[in-house]
DNA sequence: CTGTTAGCGCCTTCAA
DNA sequence: TTGAAGGCGCTAACAG
């Protein structure tokens, strides 16, 4: 059994449909007030849910907003998808969720999808990828997002601009400094802490994670300091994990060494390119018994809320990720010219970065 | 400038729309293999894109499910949005989300707008209330899920069913057995602790809460303890700080004043009614210099991903929260019969209800 | 196997 | 101010 129409409502109301669709809906000005009331009456006493889809056919604006993470239980996509939907409240919009799990073959089936459906504007979140197994879908992306604007469409993308997608009117980029940011925590974590660094990214190709790891080596470069080892691992907290796994004995090593000759001078620096690597090498550096920052410090970055309550607390680069999904849901930059947004971060140290002598150290 | 439509392709082909129509779309059989080419290179030629708009106006099916969560950032409903999703994916449908704060009033305008969009099914997220001041907008909530039943939609809710909706075909309810539960954790820390209780709840009429709030004390009796007192407080990490720093004064005291006697029999045991709470409670504490597990005990509720890396380990009830979301999205539940599918839970034991003694302690 | 016809529910010209 | 007519893009019946 379907709804009722709004045929159905203007019958009852024994009223051309025109002027029932008047009455329900805000075209220009409700018609005389008796007519008004009856025809409303009608709507209620029927259960009249005017039909959006047909709406949307009619009309151009779907009133939909499509967003595009990897996955909507990370804490840092979540937070942007927050802001994204803040936006779209206050627009009066809905939003349409994708997941891809980081699968860059999903994103161009999941904008033409949102094409489909006439999505008034889409955000796409997640690291961009110049490697070579994802330029087929760089290619497939760009072009699917290219003929969604030709076609009106608007594109926010949170982070690096689309691979291969050419600066089309309506496309939106809200920029993260990732290498400055990276490079000023480089030089605060340098300025306080002399041992070696390791910087654990994920597999090249992946631009967030390369812009951080270009950006912390030049932090170093520029602090007088040799560039860091980099460990490749899943941009997840399970390659966190590993990566922790694989650090810790030389770590143990390193400690033991050391221990005899002097002090905790030695203990190594590590750089996750963001928090939920960072967690997970948190995780496996205690599961083998290293202590954190007694035996070795660690930054991550993004600052998402989970990290408000981890301990040790962890030194990050805070990012507004809310307000990064609020702009990117809104339709371009605030000023005009550049089809660009730049937010911006703060480094933020916390104990896992403190370099107070390990003796005071629990 | 619009998207080409399907007269467009079929003009470019040569054929009639309907053949056009029946090649890029499974009707049945595609036609003639070298006309099928000629459309299918026409579509492609003129980028065109289906418009699932106009086909759900003229098909039953929009192909859309409705999610309404408190929040999105929140990684208990974050975590159920990832299993609604996952359903959708299978199924070939996409899901459209709402928030609402945890203010009633908005479910019945999200429903409403889902309605309009003709969705598939909704799943509704988030505790009910049987408060007063929340009538008004249960009544609301219910009048509109009712017509969307009997317009043929599909309704799932997780944990309690919505308040004086009527059980209509097509309502469905994913069960959580709160109350026992809770009741196993009472019954589970009884057995190994000897010192009083404290409930830091939601304000009476979260029905969530007060099952739990209700198992956990049925738990108490028949362990053949006393009640434990109950705080009530805001449903999030915020309630349970205030909690914790209203408990923390009374903790020290106690504990300076046993330390006399004999040992830390009397630390007490705190539940919170969820994990979020839990933290909340735990972050007051340590703010004040109350440690768990060495002055205090305290519990969750739901295991929700962030404990995965909370010290100290916090002591839960887990519950299979993706999979709620799962199975809320599906459209009935698995056997026949009763709109009502019951998942279970398992009670979690970790540190924070350890009750070594305090010598050992650090 | 293909083309023609008739709507799905609504809005927006136009004419009255 | 109100009603009638046409069409948004597509599909499902019918014809041919």
């Amino acid at each position: 059994m379907a709804a009722s129409t709004l045929a159905e409502v203007a019958r009852l109301a024994g009223v051309s449909p025109a002027t029932a669709s008047r009455v329900l809906n805000g075209s220009a000005r409700t018609p005389g007030p008796d007519i008004a009331q009856r025809v409303r009456k009608a709507a209620d006493s029927l259960g009249y849910v005017p039909n959006a889809t047909a709406q949307g056919l009619v009309k151009a604006s779907s009133g939909l907003i499509g967003l595009i993470v990897h996955d909507i239980a990370d804490p840092y996509f979540s937070a942007i998808a927050h802001g994204v939907q803040e936006t779209a409240r206050e627009r009066h919009k809905m939003v349409l969720l994708a997941t891809t799990d980081g699968t860059p073959g999903d994103e161009h089936t999941a904008v033409a999808a949102f094409a489909a459906r006439r999505a008034d504007s889409i955000v796409i979140a997640g690291s961009r990828s110049t490697r070579r197994e994802d330029d087929g879908s760089n290619a497939q992306l760009a072009a699917e997002l290219d003929r969604y604007c030709r076609n009106g469409g608007r594109v926010g993308v949170v982070g690096h601009p689309v691979v291969g997608a050419s600066a089309a009117e309506g496309y939106h980029v809200v920029a993260v400094p990732n290498e400055e940011l990276a490079a000023e925590l480089a030089a605060e974590l340098a300025s306080t802490h002399s041992g070696g660094f390791v910087i654990i990214g994920a597999p090249e190709g992946l631009l967030t994670s390369d812009d951080r790891v270009r950006g912390f080596q030049r932090g170093l470069a520029a602090a007088g300091l040799p560039p860091a080892e980099v460990l490749r691992t899943g941009f997840n907290r399970t390659g966190g994990y590993e990566a922790g796994l694989a650090l810790a004995q030389g770590i143990l090593d390193a400690r033991e060494a050391v221990q005899t000759p002097g002090g905790a001078a030695a203990r190594p620096c590590i750089f996750a390119v963001n928090d939920v690597v960072a967690i997970g090498v948190v995780a496996a550096l205690r599961a083998k018994g290293v202590k954190v920052p007694r035996d070795v410090l660690i930054a991550g970055f993004d600052d998402i809320e989970t990290l408000r309550d981890f301990r040790p607390a962890l030194s990050t680069v805070r990012l507004p990720l809310e307000e990064m999904g609020r702009l990117a849901a809104l339709d371009g930059p605030a000023q005009a010219g550049g089809a660009r947004d730049c937010i911006s971060g703060q480094v933020v140290l916390r104990r896992s970065t403190e370099t107070v002598p390990a003796t005071l150290e629990q």
